[in-house]
DNA sequence: TATTGGTGGATACACCGTACGGTAGCGAAG
DNA sequence: CTTCGCTACCGTACGGTGTATCCACCAATA
């Protein structure tokens, strides 16, 4: 089998998966693939262009979801697959936002969205559809970015407590002792019991309310 | 004069607004400033400690805005001073939201968006606080990072239909030309001329209008 | 004077992306 | 059958990165 651009995109994001993005390195694609390091530079032009193969597989996915008749429900089926996938794959966050995202699944997920948005009561011109799209994705570039380091420092501390204290604790317990952040304190303490997904749905109404101007 | 975080941050801000995140390394700060690499390990823990310092920097410029009377006016002027400093030093797009903000000054800016938010008629207890907190830091995040994307696709091509159609234009066209994305097609023809700042404007007075149930 | 402690510098290591030269197979042309 | 060009593979090498470690100095103390 003679090597692709599929099969390195595949072991890219299962190294991607277990050890991050800065855990990726051309060099260990090539080991995992039985190759030399060179070897992919004859399906790709460059590391940027090998993200951006994964990131299209990643639209793939999110492609998938199926397409329903509401405009509404469509848009929310391909905003919960998107935060999904970036669940699934961390990664895929960090490059959310970071680069166009010109891959042929990626534009098939963008046209999904703006057909369904075009279709909203709220939306009349093209004008009005950019303005949407652009609300739309800048929430959904941000929300699924702030879920995903949350959950990667609350990983990293353990949320346990002790090694919470530890860690960012004596530095963010001295800050906010100080008084200076009541209200950020005070959702510190308080504000920890929240459900991810049920913040993203709700925000995600919330903004989708605001655009359709309901 | 010996050398201290401040220096060694404003070094790395100069360096990173010439030559971008990717151009940045311990050694050209170094080297800015006179001295060996190892130096400035003797004032931060290692390279991330140096990107949250710059970080806070800018954080610091932003909580310069002066506080309004009305909730609406601080957040405004808040996030409008986000997104300049966005402008003004590219690379801190490329850091929001990638790992959390904790910085005296990134603080500062929390506690006083949260505190004008918590003033909000839409927003009740500490949970509506939390999620509509979220909303807006997650439209922020997006918002800002599209634009800084967009704004450096745009100057790498020049905008110039010619260079345009010589880098993107053939991979593009081709794309859009297949017929498989005629709403994206629509936009990518018809909707480049609306004004960056009059779109975030109109977004964030959308999300906000959401936020508070206006 | 001898010793200590801390400060600044150089060297070194492991790793990174990737430019480049070389070679083995193979179908087509002479 | 030979020879050409072409493609697919391969290894080595270069300049860069973050950072650990050792080392030489120099002021203050005993």
């Amino acid at each position: 089998m003679p090597l692709s651009r599929e099969k390195i995109a595949a072991a890219a994001i299962r190294l991607a998966d277990r050890h991050g993005l800065d855990g990726l390195s051309v060099r260990k694609i090539a080991k995992e693939l039985g190759v030399g390091p060179m070897r992919l530079y004859d399906y790709v032009l460059n590391k940027a262009e090998l993200l951006d193969l994964m990131v299209d597989v990643v639209y793939a996915r999110i492609a998938e979801v199926d397409s329903h008749a509401g405009w509404r429900e469509t848009v929310l089926a391909i905003a919960h697959a998107t935060r999904q996938a970036a669940l699934d794959h961390e990664w895929f966050s960090d490059l959310l936002g970071g680069r166009p995202h010109l891959g042929p699944h990626a534009l098939a997920v963008g046209e999904a969205t703006a057909a369904a948005l075009s279709r909203s009561p709220g939306v009349r011109g093209i004008d009005d559809l950019q303005r949407a799209l652009g609300a739309l994705n800048a929430f959904l570039i941000g929300a699924i970015r702030r879920e995903v380091t949350e959950r990667r420092t609350a990983r990293s501390t353990g949320t346990e407590e002790a090694a919470w204290q530890a860690s960012l604790g004596p530095y963010l317990t001295r800050m906010l002792r100080t008084g200076r952040y009541p209200t950020v304190a005070r959702l510190v303490v308080d504000g920890a019991h929240l459900d991810a997904e049920e913040t993203f749905s709700h925000n995600l109404t919330t903004v989708l309310d605001g655009i359709t101007g309901a």
